[in-house]
DNA sequence: GGTAGACCTGGACGC
DNA sequence: GCGTCCAGGTCTACC
């Protein structure tokens, strides 16, 4: 069954999939061969489908199994536009970049989307899943949380989907740190899943809330486990750019652009792309930094 | 409000 | 192969 899905212009699918590396968690995959990316949704019912992505006439066709009755089809096609922000525009971010070097790229590669997942807790979790460890520490973490406790596609035992809140919520934490080996964020993703599960956290409203940026950042510092950097990235997912998610590497890159590779504090991150206003999140995380052009070159 | 220490894991390194 | 050290954000206790 396939979809086709329009895109506010300019859109390129390649350049939303690997806007950072959402792509590598389950149970999303991309196949290296062809570039082809899939990912395994839960659907209302608790029916599992895989959607399998491809660019096609300046949008996106989702080929979808196993087929779905009319219903299916719409949360489909509803969950692949917010993933792929399809309905998003940046004329106004293109227009104030387009003389800056490290930025005047991000028009003509159709930047400024960023890959994202169905639910903001699926975000959520995967962004504190994330912190104080090394990215295969997350791929494994995220990979150990879908197969323990995701649906499987049509009883498969190898693809399962994201597990919702209540999924988890069933675990413990004893579990979640033998056995999915989560460590100390355990108690984290426990917390958030049954505040989820019960209805005391509403995290899905705040994914198209239009309070304020402030407040939509303290209800995501509200939760355990997100600081200040996660929820900057978060807040980022949500297509609010007013702050900058500062970690380690932030920290690295601005050292080597602008100061000589002398360490910096997080306010002087901040002041250096103070000037792109509320584009300022976005602005960092598109600057072409010569630290990591300097990096890939070497290596 | 600012700071130190704990949390947990995997990778790098030295022996 | 084993032990040690370190990096990576956030929380909590303390000043």
């Amino acid at each position: 069954m396939e979809l086709y899905l329009p895109a506010q212009q300019p859109f390129s699918l390649n350049t939303v999939i690997h806007s950072h590396g959402w792509v590598q968690l389950a149970p999303f995959t991309l196949e290296e061969a062809n570039g082809e990316v899939s990912y395994l949704a839960r659907l209302r019912g608790g029916r599992v489908a895989e959607i399998r992505l491809q660019e096609d006439r300046g949008g996106v066709k989702a080929v979808v199994q196993p087929a779905l009755d009319e219903a299916h089809r719409e949360q489909v096609a509803e969950m692949v536009t917010w993933m792929l922000g399809l309905d998003q525009e940046f004329e106004d971010f293109y227009a104030l970049t387009r003389d800056e070097p490290g930025l005047s790229q991000c028009a003509d590669q159709a930047q400024g989307r960023i890959l994202r997942c169905p639910t903001l807790f699926e975000d959520a979790v995967k962004t504190i899943l994330t912190t104080n460890t090394s990215w295969a520490g997350t791929i494994r973490m995220v990979k150990s949380l879908v197969s323990q406790f995701g649906l499987p596609l049509n009883g498969s035992d190898q693809r399962h989907a994201f597990p919702t809140p209540a999924e988890i919520a069933t675990s413990d934490v004893d579990t979640l740190r033998a056995e999915t080996r989560l460590g100390y964020r355990a108690p984290y993703i426990l917390e958030l899943s049954r505040a989820v599960d019960s209805g005391a956290l509403d995290l899905e409203a705040l994914q198209r809330s239009d309070l304020p940026t402030a407040e939509l950042r303290q209800a995501l510092l509200s939760i355990k486990g997100i600081g200040e950097y996660a929820a900057a990235n978060l807040l980022m997912l949500l297509g609010r750019y007013d702050y900058l998610p500062i970690d380690s590497w932030a920290r690295k890159v601005v050292s080597h652009e602008w100061h000589q590779g002398q360490p910096v504090d997080d306010e002087q991150v901040q002041s250096a792309f103070e000037r792109w206003g509320d584009w300022k999140g976005l602005a960092f995380w598109l600057y072409e930094w010569s630290y990591y052009q300097s990096e890939t070159v070497t290596n």
